[in-house]
RNA sequence: GGGCUCAUAGCUCAGAUGGUUAGAGCGCACGCCUGAUAAGCGUGAGGUGGGUGGUUCGAAUCCACCUGAGCCCA
């Protein structure tokens, strides 16, 4: 007679194949359905709050696994933190203005930009962020990101805009916005401003010459600097030594030169001279603010000290132009030098300039290379080649061009330093390093430049008055913009003129004039992002956020430039835990790129394996360093995968038949209250992991959970309990209630890291509280029984040691199936209490057919096969089968299940 | 070149305050089961703890240097 049909055996509530693939798609048709996330809003309407702040990523292309990873993250915490209560909104948002747009849209266009109107550019530039908003958008709803994905914020929304211009307004006001020269690059061809990213190095050659600059006070003493750029000679300002390196005088005929000690004979060489001597050393620093003589004019310049002047090529003295060159301008800022600049758009000396006024700089170049000649202040000439910045679009050499910016002042009303004591005191960085890295960058950074010259952007809301020239930039003009702005966005920079932007009957300040044009410069996308505070969340009551959450490179983005301007305008940072995640490597540890064709799509990875897959690889990795990824690491989760829904679909499986409310027993099992402990420290452990955001551990302890406690040992245990006792004995009620809490409790768990699959298997359940798992509550902790767990622990150890024992016979071939063996313990003292104890269920946590326990001196376990004959029904080998003459393959307690049809 | 960071078995990770033969899971090998079955169970083999030097009775854990990798600058 077959019995099988007699067990409770599980039910497939879940198939085992997932194919998440097909699957997902379907959930989140429901979900948006039964518009799950405003029910998840609504449960927690009125609970204390928990924002988590969204960085905005570009609006430019697909998502990348960076932004797969940051995002997951954020929609791991945002899920932990509503499953714990908290009223926890994501407002996913876009950074839309800024360059890299831009630049996209001027290389479709070509060379017909060139006579398009701004207002037209601008359009398609948001057309081209629009659509990647749409793009991406969709692909985060498939990574099961919940947020309000209908209204999220848009950098160039209106009222964005308009928030921009109040926090730019208050520092306006606060008189921290000022205007200056500073060297850009600039392409001569094209006459405009570039930007980094627009520019493309390559090699070029350039004179590189060797002059001698008088010292003021002695006309036999000269320094000698060298120049890859002669042709900013005329704007030369000082001449840099590095103040800590060695410099030689040399005697040359009746005259002294000075150069770095190292560079002596190599210059030597080049100039052709073989005779000469040297005469002393000293220190960079005994230089400092000496005055030479410039060659050109006989402007006495000073000697001032860089610690990037090296040794290694030129004569360890430096040609400085504030004007012509980024380090340059920082050390000419230092020393309070003019930022002088003659040079026009197109690459000629300004017509004023004396000796080389209207040349081009190409020509001027020559004519000085040979005024120095002629004035005996040519030491060498010669080719240099170097990478050196090129035109992106024209592929022409840049040159450094110092033109007027807009600055925010750092160090006026101690923004820096309430900054550093607000990052000291006022923020949580996570990890902490992050701290001492936003700390050191704050405290050196130079002032903020804040203009662009570029059209896709929020255009700098500054005038000039035609009569005087003044240059408007008033507060209360920029809040009458930010008016107009909120309502027609920032297009109406170009739309209007100047007097329809400005408060009527406004006039000039200095000279009482009412004519005014508009300048076109746009602010740095920093200000844009870095507003969001004022922008999204003040707006919505949410300010300030208990989190930013985004990679490590945001020290110097937008946790930067959101603290500074926080600063400015409440004086305190918009959030109170900053924390961080690495980057993305693959698995020898180098970076992605395209050249090494070691890229991972995200995308490819839902296609074949699915997000929650995807999820889980995020879970498991220890993000707050650079992570790894290859397609291996990603199959590698699959497995894992697999494992916990096999375990899930198990679990669920047996409790197709019980009903919480009906079925559940008090009085459990000693094993069942054993496992009910082991969920409670596993409960415990998770909780305090994802309040410390630890989500790698989370997954660890789970999988060690699902593997070790469940799958091989407790689950096991159960199964002849499940399968064979009576379906309404108490002793299999007793197991259902410990694995209804146990499914339960894994679910809330694993929801915010998996939350497709969770629900798919939430669905399922017949007795379920809520339409989704995802408006669940946490589970809720106990105090742990230490005791028990102990105890147990014991138990487990002599199991260990059964289980090898066991092994040994199978590898003699004595037995097969465990319950082919009956064994007999020996234990000492204590541990033979406590096995002694839980004697009548040894059998079956052994997984054999029977166990006789003696006391004795050391651990011992022997294995015999099993006495009697094995039960056709649970397989068990007992004296009992054949006892029921109705029933001769059965054991004793499989009749009495039969008996009572109680299956 | 500067600031910050990382480096433990094939993979993902544990390893307070330095102290017995460095742990787990996965993967792998071998075996069992065939009533979780493209599942389940068991046993086992894997680490000169990136390298070198130092402090210490004793270091994966502290210090210095080096190598490799990453982010941000210059």
């Amino acid at each position: 007679m077959d019995y099988k049909n007699t067990l409770n055996l599980p039910v497939e509530v879940i198939p085992m194949k997932a194919n998440l693939v097909e699957k997902e798609p379907k959930i989140l048709k429901q979900w948006d359905l039964s518009k799950i996330y405003d029910k998840i809003r609504k449960n927690r309407d009125g609970a204390p709050k928990y924002v988590l702040h969204d960085g905005p990523p570009y609006a430019n292309g697909s998502i990348h696994i960076g932004t797969a990873l940051n995002k997951v993250l954020k929609d791991i915490v945002v899920r932990y933190k509503t499953m714990r209560g908290y009223d926890s909104p994501y407002i996913p948002g876009w950074d839309t203005h800024g360059l890299p747009i831009e630049h996209k849209v001027a290389l479709d266009l070509g060379d017909k930009i060139k006579s398009m109107q701004r207002m037209d550019i601008r359009k398609m530039c948001a057309d081209y962020a629009k659509k990647y908003v749409d793009v991406q958008r969709e692909q985060f709803k498939r990574l099961g990101i919940f947020g309000e994905w209908d209204k999220p914020y848009l950098t160039m929304d209106k009222s964005y805009e308009s928030a921009i211009y109040e926090i730019f307004a208050d520092a306006v006001e606060k008189g921290m916005v000022y205007r200056e020269n500073k060297p850009v690059m600039w392409c001569i061809v094209d006459h405009t401003a570039l930007a980094e990213a627009e520019v493309e190095y390559k090699d070029e050659t350039s004179k590189s010459i060797y002059v001698k600059f008088r010292f003021k006070d002695d006309p036999h003493k000269f320094v000698i600097i060298w120049t890859t750029t002669p042709w900013t000679l005329p704007a030369n300002r000082a001449v840099a030594l590095n103040p800590a390196v060695d410099y030689s005088w040399i005697k040359i005929d009746g005259e002294r030169w000075l150069m770095a000690k190292a560079l002596v004979s190599s210059v030597m060489t080049k100039a052709g001279i073989q005779n000469y001597e040297i005469t002393g050393e000293a220190k960079g620093s005994t230089f400092e603010l000496k005055k030479l003589l410039e060659p050109l004019y006989g402007n006495a310049v000073p000697a001032v000290m860089a610690d990037y002047v090296e040794t290694e090529t030129g004569t360890g003295a430096v040609h400085t132009a504030p004007g012509h060159g980024e380090e340059d301008y920082m050390t000419g800022k230092k020393y309070g030098l003019e930022i002088f600049s003659p040079v026009d758009d197109y690459g000629n000396y300004v017509p004023d300039l004396p000796k080389y006024g209207g040349l081009s700089i190409k020509k001027a170049e020559e004519i000085i290379i040979k005024d120095l000649k002629n004035a005996g202040m040519l030491v060498a000439e010669e080719n240099f080649t170097h990478p050196y910045p090129h035109c992106w679009r024209c592929h022409k050499p840049l040159i450094f061009r110092a033109t007027e910016q807009w600055f925010i002042s750092v160090d006026k009303n101690d923004l820096r330093k309430k900054t550093l004591k607000a990052i000291e005191e006022d923020v949580k960085w996570i990890p902490s390093w992050g701290e001492n890295r936003i700390h050191s960058m704050i405290e050196t950074r130079p002032d903020w430049c804040i203009s662009r010259q570029r059209d896709w952007g929020m255009p700098i809301p500054a005038f000039r008055c035609k009569k005087c020239g003044n240059i408007i930039m008033d507060d209360d003009v920029i809040r009458h913009v930010a008016k107009i702005v909120e309502r027609e966005g920032s297009d109406a920079w170009y739309k209007y003129e100047a007097k329809e932007l400005l408060p009527q009957g406004y006039r000039c300040p200095k000279c009482g004039g009412d004519e005014f044009e508009k300048l076109y410069d746009v602010m740095d996308v920093w200000i844009d992002s870095g507003s969001s505070f004022e922008a999204v969340l003040k707006s919505r009551g949410l300010y300030p956020a208990a989190l930013y959450l985004e990679g490590t490179d945001q020290h110097r983005g937008w946790f930067h430039s959101s603290l500074l301007l926080g600063m400015i305008r409440d004086g305190r940072p918009p959030y109170d835990n900053v924390l961080t995640h690495g980057f993305i490597r693959d698995e020898n540890d180098q970076k992605m790129s395209k050249s090494l064709g070691n890229v991972i799509d995200p995308l490819d990875i839902i296609k074949k394996f699915g997000a929650d897959v995807l999820r889980l690889w995020v879970s498991s990795t220890e993000y707050k360093n650079d992570v790894r990824i290859s397609t291996g690491i990603i199959e590698k989760q699959v497995d894992a995968y697999r494992k916990v829904r096999n375990v899930l679909r198990f679990i669920f499986g047996n409790l197709a038949d019980f009903d919480p409310q009906k079925d559940k027993v008090g009085d459990l099992i000693e094993i069942d209250r054993y496992a009910l402990e082991l969920l409670n420290a596993l409960v415990k452990n998770v909780t305090q992991y994802y309040d410390d955001f630890d989500f790698h551990k989370v997954y660890h302890a789970v999988f060690d959970f699902i593997t070790i406690d469940m799958s091989a040992f407790y689950l096991d245990v159960l199964k002849d309990r499940l399968y064979a006792d009576g379906k309404n004995s108490h002793d299999r009620r007793s197991a259902q209630t410990v694995l209804y809490e146990i499914g339960m409790s894994l679910l809330k768990i694993l929801a915010p890291m998996i939350p497709f699959t969770t629900e798919e298997i939430y669905t399922t359940i017949q007795f379920k509280k809520f339409e989704s798992i995802h408006l669940e509550n946490w589970s809720e902790v106990r105090e742990s029984d230490n005791f028990m767990l102990e105890k147990w622990s014991k138990i487990r150890n002599v199991r260990d040691v059964v289980l090898k024992a066991l092994e040994a016979e199978r590898q003699n071939g004595h037995i097969g199936h465990p319950l082919e063996a009956e064994i007999d313990i020996k234990a000492d003292g204590e541990l033979f209490k406590v096995l002694k104890s839980v004697q009548f269920d040894l059998a079956n946590v052994m997984i054999v057919s029977s166990v006789s326990i003696v006391e004795g001196e050391d651990l011992d376990v022997k294995v015999k096969h099993a006495h009697g004959q094995k039960c056709e029904r649970c397989w068990k080998y007992s004296e009992t089968v054949g006892q029921d003459k109705a029933y001769p393959t059965l054991c004793s307690r499989c009749v009495e299940v039969i008996r009572e049809e109680d299956f």
